[in-house]
DNA sequence: AATCCACAGGAAAGTATGGACA
DNA sequence: TGTCCATACTTTCCTGTGGATT
């Protein structure tokens, strides 16, 4: 992948870099899940009996290898179809939806952007605007024109909030061409538990866990990609090792896992080096960790932020795990750098819990009795100071309350 | 065992945004 | 243009509650 650039570093170490390209690399090979493929697969075999297919549904966190798996399954689906198609006289008709549902926060919107997704491009609907059932209905005559068996995967489902009525509308279709069967993923375990009941039985037919990954099975994910990606005498076992156990104690994510190892590759790569080492590795995690805590920020609301910077100025001057009448104060102060009225008390409250969802504080409940109340103290979860230089960065504005200037 | 505080967090309603349609 | 359909993010108002103190 050169971009015309005079340096030619990243050759010493990579052979393909892309490899660890997390996003778009998808391996020949699935390791370290044959259990979720077999169930997997039997979920989706009535297919090819040109049958109605489970409805699955997907749990785990970000990082084990949900969607990897599913696109594994779309492919090899596909081409046992591709295949029966050429032997026999009778066809299976399949067709895949895919859909990310991550900045669809509505049942209403996920309707609509599945139904831009089946219309042509003149056809498209707006995104507001029209009645729920006219979408539905929409929805479904689009089904009804396509028919035989379509899969619909929906990603990150547990963006839909409170109401699943395009879950419930998706599981009991009204349309009789098309045999309806839909794949939802979900890295929120509590996701499942907060259906309305009638959705959860229909969709949830088949369920499969993918559980966080242990270290050594992030060792052999690691080890697959190194083969494929790394020059053979360039990287120490012992890197491989140390990036695996680093992502392990920490979510026990492939993706986390990978970037590490990629990372610690482009620093090897720059200092010319000749083989990557456990110290590129320890290096690079550092790097992984302020990445992360940035694309956390940046998915915050602007008074999420201004919170979490209060937060984070708490934690320096040690005033920590403060509690939530205290932080209103500092909060306050940070509007004020910021030339904004501070919102409401209970505004606060909310942008705090969202800011403990995410794990970038954590909550501690206290009470007090009976003079003293119930009530909440915040901590910083991940380094204060690089909450802060993350500011620094984002923001073009000095927010720093540091009364040494 | 009864009390009572200081909040947490639910509910409802408000503000501002924007599109479709008759 | 007015009415309907949404969204995101608020504020206001309010009820609920755990456990040290009485």
């Amino acid at each position: 992948m050169s971009r015309g650039s005079p340096f030619n570093t990243t050759q010493n170490i990579f052979t393909d870099r892309d490899v660890f390209d997390v996003e778009g690399f998808q391996p020949i090979e699935l390791i370290e899940r044959e259990e979720q493929i077999n169930e997997y697969a039997s979920a989706l075999e009535p297919v090819l009996n040109g049958w109605k297919p489970n409805n699955i549904f997907i749990y785990g966190k970000t990082g084990t290898g949900k969607t990897a798996t599913t696109q594994y399954m779309i492919d090899w689906l596909q081409k046992d179809v591709e295949e029966h198609n050429e032997a026999n006289e009778e066809k299976i008709a399949l067709s895949i939806i895919q859909l990310n549902c991550e900045a669809l926060t509505s049942s209403y919107q996920i309707a609509i952007e599945l139904l831009n997704e089946l219309r042509d491009t003149q056809n498209q609907v707006a995104t507001r605007g029209h009645a729920p059932s006219d979408i539905y209905n929409w929805l479904f005559e689009e089904l009804e024109t396509i028919g035989g068996a379509v899969l619909i995967v929906l990603d990150e489902i547990d963006n839909v909030g409170e109401d699943d009525t395009v879950l419930y509308k998706l599981a009991r279709p009204e349309v009789e061409e098309a045999n309806i069967g839909v794949i939802g993923i979900s890295n929120d375990f509590s996701f499942r538990d907060d259906l309305s009941a009638k959705v959860k039985d229909s969709l949830c037919e088949k369920e499969i866990l993918f559980p966080a990954y242990e270290s050594a099975e992030l060792r052999e994910i690691l080890f697959q990609r190194a083969e494929r990606g790394l020059r053979e005498d360039a990287y120490e076992d012992g890197a491989i090792a140390l990036s695996a156990a680093y992502a392990a104690q920490d979510k026990g994510s492939a993706r986390q896992a990978i970037d590490i190892l990629r990372e610690a590759g482009d620093i090897a790569a720059r200092e010319e080096a000749e083989t990557l080492t456990e110290e590129f590795v320890e290096a690079a995690k550092g790097i992984v960790e302020r990445g992360r805590i940035s694309e956390m920020i940046g998915g915050l609301s602007p008074h999420g932020k201004y919170a979490l910077h209060a937060l984070a100025i708490a934690e320096r001057e040690d005033d920590t795990p403060i509690r939530t009448k205290d932080l209103y104060e500092i909060y306050g102060i940070v509007c004020n750098e910021h030339a904004t009225d501070p919102l409401s008390n209970r505004a606060l409250r909310d942008h705090m819990s969202e800011i403990d969802l995410i794990g970038l504080a954590t909550v501690n409940k206290q009470n007090a009795g009976r003079a003293g109340g119930k009530y909440k103290q915040y901590q910083m979860d991940v380094n204060a100071d690089r909450v802060i230089d993350a500011f620094a960065q984002t923001d073009a504005v000095d927010v720093s309350v540091d009364p040494v200037r």
